[in-house]
DNA sequence: GACTGGACCAAATTCGTATTTTGGTCGGAC
DNA sequence: GTCCGACCAAAATACGAATTTGGTCCAGTC
């Protein structure tokens, strides 16, 4: 216990590190010496932690996605009714995902770290629809949402998720503005 | 009149030979010289019709995206209900650009031709703007559409033509399913 | 055992330079 | 009006040499 704490204090050290140098220089152009210097180790050490390069930007990303996630869970915790915990969970979502990502160039980076990307972006799908159907069966109990069955739940979700999914790929490539994000939160809660 | 019609065939012409050729080597490696090739001319008879090789791209993706808008408003002048148009436009949209866009890499070709690419994609907002802004207000004419006033129909227009451009743009990046597409159309539709 | 410097290496990248290609212009022919 | 072909500067590519990088591994220290 004592020997695995110690073990993930030194990951954390090492991660607090490459946050910064891949803010700097983004994710590309960092070497795994920058990563060594900044936090203050030897290039050796870093490959004691972790198997490879693409391995420290998974985790960095990883860490990233259940913080987020983590953060809309509390939000969520504090709404009422079933409505306002989805219309919560979305909108802290993108809210934290934009603060998150406005130091880094992801489109740039796409070509050479793609199956990274989507292996972070398959943990933060997965994160949403633990909550999303999570809320929507809430919903369901409380009789909240007249349109969908208990059977239909998994599909809304998977549905959700999707434009949660899309939106966020938008804001690597184009600049949705966040009036519009509320616009299609409201869409997706109410339908025309 | 008749040298104007005359223009439009040359015009089209070249334009036919364009999308032959960006099929086959995509966009930035085909040359204006494979481009006259292919049309039979000469490279200067395509500097007679059109300014640069940017406007080549354009106007051809211009005519495809005027196309794919004209199919969907013609499906959707088959549906009764504004619902039912609704659907219709949005379905018939995604089923044209996919098909479309399926010999192209436009993930690949983002960096060397993004203007124009955010150029069509403008006039593609355009379209779908036009189209779901004229069903919504049927929709709202008819008392079909119980949670937009009036006032709302130009923000809601918006949010769904946002998603469009959302899901459209994720066509060139990720792999969006079929089943998927239909299951957010219908969230947009009935909300929650 | 945890940590790490440093030697080592193949692959990847960078760099400078020469060469070729390309987008675009324009004169002139039909 | 239509369009070929000569021309050119800029952009792209090719290529070889040099350098850097990700990763491995040994041995030493605490």
């Amino acid at each position: 216990m004592s020997s695995l704490s110690k073990d993930d204090r030194a990951r954390a050290g090492i991660l607090q590190a490459d946050d910064s140098v891949f803010q700097r220089w983004g994710l590309t152009k960092t070497t795994m010496e920058d990563i060594a210097r900044e936090a203050g180790k030897g290039k050796s050490t870093l490959y004691y932690y972790f198997k490879n390069k693409d391995e420290v930007l998974e985790a960095l990303a990883h860490i990233q996605v259940a913080r987020i996630a983590a953060l809309a869970r509390e939000e969520t915790a504090r709404k009422e009714t079933a409505r306002e915990q989805l219309i919560a969970y979305v909108y802290i979502t993108f809210r934290e995902i934009r603060r998150t990502m406005a130091p880094y160039d992801i489109e740039r980076e796409m070509g050479s770290h793609r199956a990274v990307i989507d292996r972070v972006l398959a943990k933060f799908d997965a994160e949403n629809e633990k909550a999303v159907e999570s809320i929507l069966r809430l919903g369901f109990q409380r009789g909240e949402f007249k349109s969908i069955g208990l059977r239909d739940i998994k599909a809304t979700t998977r549905a959700i998720v999707a434009v949660i999914r899309s939106l966020t790929l938008n804001l690597f490539i184009d600049n949705q503005d966040k009036q519009l994000i509320d616009l299609i939160i409201a869409l997706l809660s109410e339908g025309l």
